[in-house]
DNA sequence: CTGAAAGCGCTAACAT
DNA sequence: ATGTTAGCGCTTTCAG
């Protein structure tokens, strides 16, 4: 592989002027820097990254780390962080920590190792240890919040939106409505649970504690968690559902009983997945930001790297109820 | 950030002992080891990545070269990549193409550029510029070929797969069977339509190029497809879908026509998407077996990189197709 | 088994 | 405006 020293040979040139003509710094000669041009072209010269980041004591690439890259919810962020940080001249590398700790903390560790400029993450678990780097790496959490004070967080108003879904199915006479959230610890899975609660005590009825279930945010832990609900003496007439991977798990369940989402039991799912309007009958989800979510985090982490003494921010996001079928008035 | 000399000084030793004992060299005595390990505890220090890949002259980086992360097919693979790459000690750098050919060429480039161990790419087009490393990095193909001789490919029996599943809609008695495939030039758009070729050639069966129709494998080109189809003088009674984006398209726009799957057109669609049992009626699906591909190219990236002159392959790996209701016997 | 020292490829002072 | 040169932090000869 050609090295800078190679082409400055080739060129005539010291690796001074080689290096700066590459970096366009604007007082090069616009002759000389065509001859660079030429000599890169000719012997296929790529510049060494590794070298570059060492030299600059810094990189160009940001890590994301979602838990779950299968999960629309998460590609979609993913989506929004690319898409801003190539237009600042960023890579992004994308990192799975499926909701385990030790490989979260694994790839913060390798962010750290590479030097990467920025982290975005959405944290596994709500515990002081979890999602911030160990050294001073600049962090910008998106859908749950970061131990305070370690960096911004860019969340959606889900107890807001978990307690607008449940009074909807309320309102539109389903009396015992269940919940089907994520694990304890989750924070989008206890927020989503107390603005349930929240609907319950507005609507002046009893919180049951039979009627809620935790799961994985998955479809298995959803299928058994709903079949189990429907095994209960005095069965929900209605169900909140807190992710669409759990959707999916639950709406089979619920078929394989029998029962039919907007005439037997009234649904609300999170999650706007593609497929909602397909299923029979279309299925009325909370839509969350998800892109915008990605492209705001990314704008404060970049905002965060140009200065890091800037005050921490929170940014709330609102999510929007969507109402179809699954939930028609009793 | 502290430094190996950092560490050094504090364990009283030399850069080249810490060094040693930080890559578990066996001849470090135990106790120096002991030694080394507290001093880093106590300064926090963390290896730096690009220093050490400079000197090493190799980096431990795969890239991943997909053209949707939205899609579930392609996050099935990356999931399949990430598993087997971090066994053996690499990390993945998830990159997003669009199906875009510049997008893909800058992609490789910074593969290039960060000297990437090796590259893993679906590559967008058939062309010979197309997915091939500028520098000699390895490089699998993944779902779609490369040039002969630049790489090894896994594949999929799609041309196959695609004959399988016309030929089950005619036999279902579904004789007029239209085709929605991707964008010309797209290894797996071309092959499934060579094998819906194929199927109609084995059943003795006109070719209609007016059955066949071409967009992005994508939800919004195939609705509108679907909706042409339908509006044709004598509308078709099958449908083989080429991807599972295309086929929540399709299937809005068949309902937006009141045609229903199963019994006023046959409908079978590629890819097994976990809502695929959901919908009304249950699709029939041709589910290929993303992760194994995500496995299968990893283990040969690996030996490739392991062995350069290894001689190239191409491995192909079957579909299976799921009989639902949506291709119900006519 | 450990230490000294060279150098990976590049950029940024500094000098001209 | 261009060239010279000193490192960035690490691994790896080469000596001892």
């Amino acid at each position: 592989m050609a090295t800078i020293a190679d082409v400055a040979a080739r060129a005539g040139l010291s690796t001074a002027t080689v290096s700066r003509a590459l970096n366009g710094v604007s007082t090069v000669d616009p002759q000389l820097v065509n001859r660079v041009r030429e000599a890169v072209r000719e012997l296929g010269y790529q510049p060494h990254g590794p070298a570059r980041n060492l030299r600059r004591r810094r990189t160009d690439v940001l890590g994301l780390i979602i838990s779950d890259v299968e999960n629309p919810f998460f590609t979609a962020i993913a989506r929004g962080v690319e898409d801003v940080a190539r237009d600042e001249g960023y890579s992004v590398v994308l990192c799975n920590s499926d909701e385990d700790a030790d490989k979260e903390r694994r790839y913060l560790d390798v962010a750290a190792a590479e030097r990467m400029a920025g982290v975005i993450i959405s944290p596994t678990s709500a515990t002081s240890h979890s999602g911030v780097p160990t050294d001073g790496t600049p962090v910008v959490a998106v859908d749950r919040p970061l131990p305070a004070g370690s960096g911004d967080c860019v969340l959606v108003d889900t107890r807001e939106a978990a307690n607008e879904a449940t009074g909807h199915l309320l309102g539109r006479g389903w009396g015992r409505v269940a919940c089907l959230t994520g694990p304890e610890g989750l924070a989008t899975a206890d927020d989503r649970l107390a603005g349930y609660r929240d609907a319950l005590r507005a609507a002046a009825l009893p919180f049951d504690p039979a009627l809620v279930r935790r799961a994985p945010y998955r479809a298995d832990g959803a299928r058994e968690a709903t079949r189990d609900l429907c095994a209960t003496p005095i069965p929900p007439d209605g169900l909140l559902i807190a992710n669409s991977a759990m959707a999916i798990g639950a709406l089979e369940a619920l078929r394989d009983n029998g029962l039919r989402p907007g005439r037997d039991i009234g649904v609300v799912a999170f999650d706007d997945a593609p497929w909602a309007t397909l299923v029979d009958p279309p299925l009325t989800v909370v839509a969350q930001p998800a892109y915008d979510l990605g492209t705001t985090a990314t704008r404060l982490l970049l905002a965060r790297i140009a200065d890091r003494a800037r005050p921490s921010s929170t940014t709330i996001l609102g999510a929007r109820l969507i109402a179809r079928a699954s939930s028609a008035e009793r």
